[in-house]
DNA sequence: AATATCAGGTTGTCAGACAACTGGTGACCA
DNA sequence: TGGTCACCAGTTGTCTGACAACCTGATATT
């Protein structure tokens, strides 16, 4: 039914990118070294030269390498990248799924402060809101465990939203993106729901109350009850697929 | 001496990138929609087509489109993105500037915890080396300053290193690496620098400290304060240009 | 010995071509 | 009339070859 064909034969420069990153993470391509000339690249791969550059484009576009024309491409310090970035590589291990988690998680519970502080009405109305659907998610059987997924997920876009940094949003954005789609079905499969589910609102719903009145200190302490606890359940969950 | 001819003429895929982004900024484009096709692109910029496939190469890199064989590119959704990118958009106000240093300053702090769990003798002797730098560095009255803020940096990557999570290291060398390109020259020119200086190394004492006993909450605690009062110090000067 | 010139290599850009693929149109047929 | 199918124009992905601008190092010249 919703096979949707994952056919995603990866493109050429995705792959020479693959190639490229992996031997910089090897450590046989360092910070200062120059990478072979577009046509060696070419040749190397067995792909045309224009598909080398879309590939060094990327890299060039993230600060991981810098090209000077008549010169070279050479590969940056690191404190020259301006782009964090996820690679699929991070979810094979379950160690580093839980080690995004454990950042998007550090960002949230710090700006919960800040979203106390910069509450609207409109904020708390739909914080509540996003608490109501959680209760009501747990009376349905067949799509509550996913229904609650979502909406944890919502709290936090509200949370990040109302912390007044659109760069903290960007990035919570980001990661809660990526690795949901991971997450999604381990939640979602195999949750003896309910009372799991009830406690983690009750966390929740202390949240919002100390966002709701104001006070950065109580967020920032129930958030951090909360996602760790949270962290702390998942990590637990045996079924945390590991590659 | 050092001009280094910092002429910078930006590329033409740069360009492109830049317009489409900032046409995405501006809502001109929006999720779902589809971008113009190549080669129409190509003929709108002036540009060969290679260049336009460049600059969308970089756009698909980060999630920010995605392109299907025989139908076109479409902008995808904020939560399909795989990169957290630092503009140099985000310098030109002082405001977007501060709240990158917030960000920054959010993880280190919630990391401060970690490393103090994960310490080490060496990482211990690796701070109280930066710690006595930054003594030091109050006599120097010529590059003092400046040797204070490249120990202060030194201490924040020292401190990600130890919490062993290489998403939230890599995360704190990015934004570091952008936002000191422009804080050196603000740290640094007019610095009435000793009795700031002092009390900041005092604050940094305190979390080494904390870190070094291994004790969590207070090492999030003594960071909190340092790096929230040194924000504020920097916030409250006025010679961080607006531009 | 110091300087000017040149040749080769490298990146940046351009132009054109073709394959694989998609969506829709219209012809054809039952 | 209604359904099926071949076809076509448009699009992305890749390839090829070319040239300009530029840098480096070697060579030739003074």
């Amino acid at each position: 039914m919703k096979v949707k064909s994952l056919d995603r034969s990866p493109s050429l420069p995705e792959e020479i990118v693959a190639s490229l990153t992996s031997a910089l993470h090897a450590g046989e391509l360092r910070p200062g070294d120059r990478l072979p000339s577009e046509q060696a690249l070419a040749n190397e791969f067995g792909v045309a030269r224009t598909v080398v550059r879309e590939a060094i484009s990327q890299l060039k576009y993230d600060g991981v390498v810098q090209s000077r024309v008549g010169v070279g491409a050479f590969i940056a310090q690191p404190q020259e990248r301006t782009a964090f970035r996820i690679s699929p590589a991070c979810f094979q291990k379950r160690k580093e799924l839980l080690k995004l988690l454990r950042l998007r998680n550090g960002v949230v519970i710090e700006f919960a402060a800040d979203a106390a502080l910069a509450r609207s009405k409109r904020d708390i109305a739909r914080m509540e809101a996003i608490l109501k659907e959680m209760r009501e998610a747990i009376a349905d059987s067949e799509h509550g465990a996913e229904r609650h997924f979502e909406a944890e997920r919502q709290l936090i876009h509200v949370i990040a939203k109302m912390a007044d940094n659109e760069h903290a949003l960007n990035f919570i954005v980001m990661i809660d993106g990526q690795i949901a789609e991971k997450l999604r079905s381990v939640a979602v499969k195999n949750t003896k729901a309910t009372e799991l589910a009830a406690v983690a609102i009750e966390e929740q719903a202390r949240l919002v109350e100390a966002i709701k009145h104001g006070d950065p200190v109580a967020a920032r302490d129930k958030a951090r009850k909360h996602y760790d606890n949270a962290a702390r359940r998942l990590a637990d969950r045996a079924d945390l697929a590991d590659v």
